[in-house]
DNA sequence: GTGAAAGCGCTAACAT
DNA sequence: ATGTTAGCGCTTTCAC
């Protein structure tokens, strides 16, 4: 408990130099000496103190990922991606999860905080004017995922085609009066979604009707929750006006409340009302719900990816890449599935 | 980018040991000081720089959290406890997950790498005696999660009750031939469970069938996945003799793939097989999946508590937490439930 | 109440 | 090829 460099000079007869030189795997060193500097290492259980290493390299192996609702599967998913690139460098991940938007000023100041990491990876939070000038001052390479700024190196999926690619689908399957349970507008992927399906909708002569329109809150977040999502489509269904045919989600999560709360209502999926969620996590799959997928696991992977590029190279042109989703279709939407995994009533 | 003590000590015309007292709030600092000194380090915009703080402090405000498979919907409620606990201190977590058995190992060295962390959280995963002299000898604390090993804090679920419950419910429910599809016996929860289900049997003077016991091997772990409880269940049904009226699965994930398996052979679940999970994942709400809960949130959180408190008391004594698990019934064992999300056919 | 000084364990010039 | 030395930024005795 507290072998350092010194120990193992004195007992192999070096300098402590030699010791750090043969540590971190240098070049000019006599095999000789690498291989007694190696096994005296290795006989006393070297390890070098990770801290003391940061301060002298004046470089963390450390990078953090700050996450809203780390409780949410789609960040488990985009995760699994940043671990895996992670795996392939000898970086060690830093969590910072927040529980609400307020949180993740302070998970991000903790984040970006000096000697702590190498870079960030921020998730699904939009930049203020504010946020934007601390993240520069903090001089942190910083990289978005799912959310886009012109400053920062940034992967996002098209959420406007995403929008569009589910309500084209809804309408195909012949709904007329699609409603959407969207997220706060303040999600800019969840305006893009919303966007995406204004145009859609315009692409067949179709006029936007507001009171179609919901905006699902939990008081915390963006409200991407089941119980946001649920509490919207009861909002929807007592709003009076003639019924929707069909409903878009911004989020799996948000239609899995909304086909809850259609269930009490004795309102069958798919033949009287279609369901369309986004995200496609696991759960969309054993519960037949149709939805567009974002490719999570690479926006994940190639943020990561991104980051490390910029750690290396701090002076290149920011780069954004935005990834296309791609529509998932299943019972939900009207279309009978092979083999979804199902309790019978 | 790099405003140090030196910098605040200089421009408020104190020494850098005072500075050092009044950004750690110490007492003994005249408030005339403390102010001019924290004036000056706000308009400078200071940042204690985290390694050299736990260099000097010899000791970390990190912890870290060994992970199998992340991926795993388990792990990330018991995750959840852990990032409420960790809020209410000024710890910050690393993560690190395995994909593989072997894998852990790994991480674990890492996690318990010097001056990395100030503790240890390792999930789920039995330690023989060589990891468990290699974790003594790093000198740092470590608390299992979902596991127990006399010589460190644990908090674990009561697995054998676990699998009593599940096999004692099915009884009621009027299975005779209840099969159990249980993860590799290496791991302790799996075996304890499965030890549940034979005292269960027993109880009622019925004999454990080996023919009814299958081990779910997906090749890279315990055999905790969806695909590993897919293909055992498909052994089962293939494996001739007379069919299992009810079967236990000693986790969520693996009763769904087991359910997958079932739908696709034409078995109706709960009319012609009963099925019982074990975990209470989010999803088994949603597919109506009757299980053993397992208090996840409570487990992480405990976990978190009881490391921090060996983190400041490392002579205190060993201290072993076994939850109570739960029976949690809903339509997969038979039993009409009010609401459960569900998609029509 | 405050300052001087000695580390914490390591890296990285700069010498030799 | 190896050793000497000066930090990295902070904490913490020990004096005064």
């Amino acid at each position: 408990m507290g072998v350092t460099i010194y120990d193992i000079a004195r007992e192999a007869g070096v300098s402590i130099a030699t010791v750090s030189r043969v540590v971190n795997g240098h070049e000019r060193v006599a095999d000789a000496t690498r291989e007694q500097v190696l096994a005296v290492a290795l006989e006393l259980g070297y390890q070098p103190h990770a801290s003391a290493r940061s301060l002298a390299r004046r470089r963390s192996n450390v990078i953090a990922a700050v996450i809203p609702m780390l409780t949410n599967y789609f960040f488990i998913e985009v995760l699994r991606g940043v671990q895996d690139r992670m795996a392939e460098s000898d970086f060690d991940l830093l969590v910072f999860s927040a529980r609400t938007l307020d949180e993740v000023g302070d998970q991000l100041d903790r984040a970006l905080a000096k000697g702590r990491s190498a870079g960030v990876l921020l998730f699904s939070s939009p930049l203020d004017p504010e946020r934007t000038r601390q993240i520069i001052a903090s001089g942190q390479p910083v990289t978005l995922v799912d959310e886009t700024h012109e400053a920062f190196d940034a992967v996002s999926t098209d959420n406007l085609l995403g929008g569009q690619l589910a309500v084209r689908h809804l309408l195909d399957r012949g709904a007329r009066r699609i409603a959407l349970i969207m997220a706060r507008p303040e999600s800019i992927p969840a305006a893009d979604r919303h966007e995406g399906y204004r145009i859609a909708l315009g692409e067949h002569g179709i006029d936007c009707d507001p009171a179609l329109v919901v905006v699902s809150e939990d008081g915390l977040y963006h409200g991407y929750s089941e119980a946001a999502g649920y509490e919207a489509m009861q909002r929807l269904l007592r709003s009076g006006g003639p019924a929707p045919d069909a409903v878009f989600a911004t989020s799996d999560v948000q239609a899995l409340g909304a086909m809850r709360a259609l269930q009490e209502a004795g309102i069958r999926v798919p033949e009287d009302m279609l369901v369309v969620g986004f995200d496609d996590i696991m759960i969309s799959r054993h519960l037949g719900l149709s939805t567009v997928r974002q490719p999570m696991y690479e926006m994940g992977r190639l943020g990561a990816d991104k980051l490390f590029a910029r750690i290396e190279n701090p002076g290149h042109e920011v780069s954004h890449t935005i990834l296309a989703p791609r529509l998932v279709v299943r019972r939900s939407s009207g279309v009978p599935s092979t083999a979804p995994t199902r309790v019978a009533s």
